[in-house]
This record gives C-alpha cells, sequence and structure tokens, in this order.
DNA sequence: ACGACTGGGTTGCATAACAGGACGCACCGT
DNA sequence: ACGGTGCGTCCTGTTATGCAACCCAGTCGT
C-alpha cells in the first residue's frame, strides 16, 4: 500500500477495504464468484496485467480469502478457490452489483441476472428472493445473462 | 483512473466500483453516513492529502453521489450532502461493516454497533432488525461505539 | 489597523502503484 | 525438435498518491 494506509481509523469498514479495497481486487472476487479458479481465467477476464493479478492473489491467499489447490501434479498446477471468510464477502458483492444495475446499466437492462436456482425467482433488497421470499445465500443462485448481457464465451456458475 | 479501466466488462459491479472503487472514496461515503460534511471534517477524520481528498469530493459530486450545498454567505462555504444515489450505496457499506466486523475485528469487538432507532435492537443479516424483524433503511438507525471503540470525539448521526 | 485564524481549497515535488510487454521455465502433444 | 499452455517474474514508462507549502476571502482579537 502507500504510505499513508487506512489505519489508525478503528474502524471495520477501513479494515475490510484494507484487505479487499485494492484496484482489481473486487473485480478477482467477483470473477471467482462467477466460478473462475485459475491464472489465466482470471487474466483474460479482466484483461490486468499479470504481475498486478499475481501480486492480488497472493494477497488474497495470504489473507485467507482465497485458498490454492493443487488441481494435477507434474507439473504442480494450483487453483484459487474461495474460503469461506471469501464466500462471506458474497453480500459486499451483491450490494455492489445492485447498485451497479440501477444507477450504472447499460439501458438495455443489467448484464446478469442473479437468481434463486430452487424456485427461479430474482434476487431482491435484503437478498431475499422476490418469488418465494427467502432469504438467499451464494449457494441458492446462479447467474444468467440478463437483458444488457454481450455474447461471449462467460462463466455462470456462480457457486463454488 | 489508470490507463487501463475497468471498462469492457460489462458488468454493473465494474461499473459501481468504477464510480467509487477508488482509494479513499468508500472511507469519505462512510463519514458521509456518519453525518460528516464539511471538507475539513471529512479531512481530520481521515487524515487524507487535501488535494486526493478534492478530487475524491468532486467527483463524488459529479457523479450525482454527493451534492454541494452552501451553508453559508460571505465567505460562501459548502457542504457535501448525499443524494438519494449516494443514500443508496448504504447497503454496501453495512456489507463491508459486517465483513469487518467478522473477520477484521479488535480483539474487544467492533468498533460501531448498528441499532434500529426505534426498537434498540441490533442491524443483523439481510439488513433486518435482530430484535423486530423489520428491514432497515438507512433512516431507521442509529451508529453507537461498540465494544471497541476507542474514545475520542467521533460522529454518531449516521442518518443524512 | 494589524496580525492571526478558519474554511476550503491549489500547486509542486518525490514516491509508490500500475500497465504493458518481454522473458523464463516446466511440461505436453505431435 | 517445435510449438503451445499454464504461471508466473522482470523491466520500463506512466499515473496516482502523499506531503508540505502556499493562496484567498472573510472574521476575530487587540
Amino acid at each position: 500500500m502507500l504510505g499513508n494506509d487506512y489505519s489508525g481509523q478503528n474502524c471495520s469498514i477501513a479494515r475490510s477495504l484494507e484487505l479487499v479495497g485494492e484496484r482489481w481486487t473486487l473485480l478477482v472476487l467477483r470473477d471467482a464468484f462467477l466460478g473462475l479458479r485459475r491464472f489465466d481465467q482470471f487474466q483474460r477476464s479482466l484483461g490486468v496485467a499479470r504481475n498486478v493479478l499475481a501480486a492480488r492473489l497472493d494477497r488474497l491467499v495470504g489473507e485467507g480469502i482465497l485458498e490454492k489447490v493443487p488441481y494435477q501434479e507434474r507439473p504442480v498446477r494450483h487453483e484459487y478457490r474461495l474460503t469461506a471468510k471469501g464466500l462471506d464477502l458474497w453480500p459486499v458483492i451483491i450490494e455492489l452489483l445492485r447498485w451497479g444495475d440501477r444507477y450504472a446499466a447499460p439501458a438495455a437492462g443489467p448484464p446478469i441476472v442473479i437468481r434463486h436456482k430452487e424456485c427461479g425467482g430474482e434476487l431482491g433488497e435484503g437478498r431475499v428472493c422476490t418469488r418465494c421470499g427467502d432469504r438467499l445465500q451464494v449457494s441458492d443462485v446462479r447467474a444468467e445473462p440478463g437483458p444488457g448481457a454481450v455474447p461471449g464465451p462467460g462463466a455462470v456458475s456462480l457457486t463454488a
């Protein structure tokens, strides 16, 4: 970080931002929630410089938000998965998504819609399903292309 | 922003972060939700460089998240207030606060507690009051010093 | 009348972070 | 042997940030 970090703030928001507030970090996490796992997937999806991506992933692993698990030997390859701590950032991501949908979506509508897997209802205020009224967790939903989606290869799964 | 902005992402999260994801911006907004209004209040509270603060406030005013209203003439002095668009960022701030409380709070506990004004219950999951079960809006709550608070002059009001 | 003070900035410089591209390296398929 | 993939590291130039100094209008104390 820069010389003047957010310390001395005694505020949980500042401490959260200290961990996930760096440029690209929340977008890496968004992609992780969308099911991306591997270095190159993140890199292609974000277009971020590879050194910066490596630094962010390392940081997130160091903070226990992602974990690096080998998915093959010879050569050893790792994938980055959300830990419980990382999965708990889901509400933050969702509220950013909702605000962006309301105030910064393309004219066509939101590019992504979050739906309750069970009943197909959309996720609404307070992360409650607008159809059945359940409070939704990350594992209860899937992401679908919305009216403002553009075609192209996109990940879809949202769950771990 | 830097050369490579988050554009080309067609994602509401990226668009949100484009507006509020810069360093200090979300902390400025946190302070605005805590009732701070004036340049010097923000500056003292955050310890941010004055030029950076001026740039962030200008940006937020330009995006319609804050508005600059005069509170005296001769000399003209302005204060920065949250607009409706800005107030709608409350859920984002709250979820960051909750995550930080869970994973990055001091041992003593969270420095700030959000309570339902009417019944005194704490704000819980999904921004629902843990006592009376109401879904809470920004105007329904107040911020109080929590177990991990440190003494000192702090704003408290949370509402506009 | 004069200097100090306050609120609200602007300017200039040094440093840290970022973007972009080249490079490395172990393996795999052919 | 050769090209390709997965995952990075290194180098270099550009951008943003931190920091301190400065400015300006008005107001207050003496």
